[in-house]
DNA sequence: GCATTAATTGGTC
DNA sequence: GACCAATTAATGC
């Protein structure tokens, strides 16, 4: 019963399996690594499971016309990966990719539909999971439709440093100028300007693709006057 | 150390 | 602000 002391504190397997009702399930969870680079999830696969990054980092993208890729999100320790194909569709809509060496927990689609029936709390954990996801995902649309290219590039900085902090001045997770492209929905050329030109201001430090904020609340404050929520 | 890939910069539409 | 091209920097083998 691993669940029980995984520090993966904001799963929402974790938080709920102390109840009884959810034993069974963990059995029956499959946990095993994703080497660097390798598919968590291919486009179009059908849906087996739901997974959970135990550790580690992962994209979660979708391919469009000319092989041109849109990072939806990145997902680390406890994040639940391929929920949108859980229970409706029988397709993932998503692709999601290992960006180093990685750990992952999966639950059969059967196993969780059964349980999510007799624990209110965990469909309840779930349910919240939902709502915020389309929050973000509708705040997500808005920011691409009104946001210039220098807001959504700082916007995605802030994100990475929410979500993924700072040591010794240097975010946690490098991105290419391209992956930062294809987060932003931008080009790697322009992505490349931005730095360079918040490095200029000093409002970044940027050394390759070792990046480190500067000052975040300026940064912070340049995307909140224009009322878009910090919460992606 | 060499070869491939990524980043930068300038220019055009 | 995207796409293309040329140069330079960084990284892999």
């Amino acid at each position: 019963m691993e669940c029980l002391n995984c520090k993966n504190t904001n799963c929402l397997i974790s938080k709920n399996a102390t109840l009884p009702e959810i034993h069974e399930l963990l059995e029956k969870k499959h946990k095993f690594r994703v080497l660097k680079g390798q598919d968590v999830i291919i486009e179009g696969a059908p849906v087996h499971g739901i997974y959970f990054v135990f550790k580690g980092k992962v994209k979660i993208f979708k391919t469009g016309l000319l092989g041109k890729e849109q990072i939806n999100r990145f997902a680390q320790d406890g994040d639940i990966i391929g929920h949108r194909g859980f229970g409706a569709g029988q397709y993932h809509k998503i692709g999601a990719m290992a960006m180093e060496n990685i750990v992952l927990c999966s639950f059969s689609s059967v196993e969780l539909l059964k349980v999510l029936k007799t624990i209110p709390s965990l469909t309840f954990d779930f349910m919240s999971f939902y709502s915020e996801e389309l929050n973000r995902s509708e705040t997500k649309v808005r920011k691409f439709a009104q946001m210039t290219v220098r807001e959504k590039v700082i916007d995605a900085l802030l994100y990475i440093n929410r979500k993924f902090g700072q040591t010794s001045g240097q975010l946690n997770f490098q991105l290419s100028r391209k992956q930062m492209a294809d987060f932003t929905g931008t080009t790697d050329e322009q992505v490349t300007r931005v730095f360079s030109t918040l490095k200029k201001e000093k409002l970044i430090l940027s050394n390759g693709k070792k990046i480190g904020i500067n000052d975040i609340e300026v940064l912070k404050k340049e995307i909140n006057e224009h009322n878009y929520f910090l919460d992606l």
